[in-house]
DNA sequence: TTGTTATATCGACCGACGGTCGATAAAGCG
DNA sequence: CGCTTTATCGACCGTCGGTCGATATAACAA
């Protein structure tokens, strides 16, 4: 007997036990039957709906960044919030660990997932990059921010943020976290040109501060 | 007949096949048959001296930055250097087209090559980041530099450095380049607290101002 | 010289993987 | 009802990383 659906749904369903099992296994180490055996289908089945596994994970990072994306457009949006935090807020919400889910980071970017983090990275960038543009340059119009090289320094800030903190390339122990945190908003405010402690405000917002 | 060579000089054989192979193609779609093709080798001696693909790669990691540390024991020992310079010749020693090899470049961080280039990157910060800390705290003694988190800061530039130029994550044009160069020394001398322009004598080293 | 051990090499074999393909069942439609 | 389109199936394929017992050479001891 066989379950037949419309087309988006299986493909919807695909999607969706994939990235559960890329975020959490590591693409590499997640094999097409393992999603098989999940969504209850067969291999003709899936490579109906995708030409290959790859093909699976550039649908889940466009996903996943579009998801970031759209967080970041909600806060942007609201002027009730300083333009320096926007913006900030903006760029953690790329991260979701702080929107709530705490878990998610533990799996997700650890362990050997490389090919998902690299693609990921440059997908992100590419998306983020020019939404950041406007409030910098209100920001620079408001003599908050002074830089020559905005859009470099708004990729700068993205790399370094996604780099330091959700990668796995440094091993940092858990108290060690406020002072990389702080490193982190120093060089940002440098870059930026702000006064310095324009950004402390915004880190008392998680009592980051020791 | 059977070519014996003593264990050190195979292991050697292996090692610089491989290297080559795994830039040259990506560590992905290299295969162990590839590499016992050219070094002329069974599989059996291949596992003889490595216990895994894994393992090759891992020890070609440790020879890329070994070398790289190398170039800049070298130059920061140079005194005749001028402090900045030393500091940043020996961080752009670490990509190695800068040396002299050009067409490396081409192939080296391309394509898919996510493995390799993350433990690359991993290692090399490893490495290099103590190797800095010496000039840099040099420089704040002279005034030159004025940083709150010199290690952080070092760490945030060697990261933008092997990321903005020896990654693939840009698509930047030819032309691109004068402008992304300047940008990234721009952020530089923000981050360590310079003189605006204290970098440009440096950068004139390259005729790659406008 | 001969026996023994350590070192080095071989290649058939294995299970798992990503991917292909022709058969076939169900749905939609005139 | 016949026909096409859409969706599903699973046996099969080539390749891959990795294993293992056989075996040849070198090194050394008796």
């Amino acid at each position: 007997m066989k379950a037949i659906k419309e087309g988006e749904v299986r493909k919807r369903e695909i999607l969706e036990v994939s990235r559960e099992l890329f975020v959490k296994k590591g693409y590499d180490h997640t094999s097409v039957n393992d999603i098989l055996k999940i969504v209850d289908i067969a291999k003709g089945t899936f490579y109906y709906y995708f030409a290959s596994k790859e093909e699976v994970l550039e649908a889940i990072i466009i996903d996943i960044v579009e998801e970031g994306a759209k967080r970041a457009e909600v806060i942007l949006k609201d002027r009730s919030i300083p333009l320096v935090n926007r913006i900030m807020l903006a760029i953690m919400a790329q991260t979701p660990e702080f929107e709530g889910v705490d878990q998610i980071k533990e799996e997700m970017h650890k362990v050997e997932n490389t090919k998902l983090e690299q693609l990921y990275l440059k997908a992100m960038l590419k998306r983020m990059t020019p939404l950041l543009r406007e409030p910098v340059s209100e920001g620079m119009e408001q003599d908050i921010f002074h830089m020559e090289y905005p859009t470099e320094c708004i990729e700068s800030i993205l790399l370094l943020g996604h780099m330091l903190f959700d990668c796995d390339i440094f091993e940092w122990e858990m108290d060690e976290y406020p002072k990389k945190i702080q490193a982190f908003l120093c060089n940002i405010e440098r870059m930026m040109g702000t006064n310095e402690g324009e950004l402390n405000s915004f880190l008392q917002m998680f009592g980051q501060l020791p």
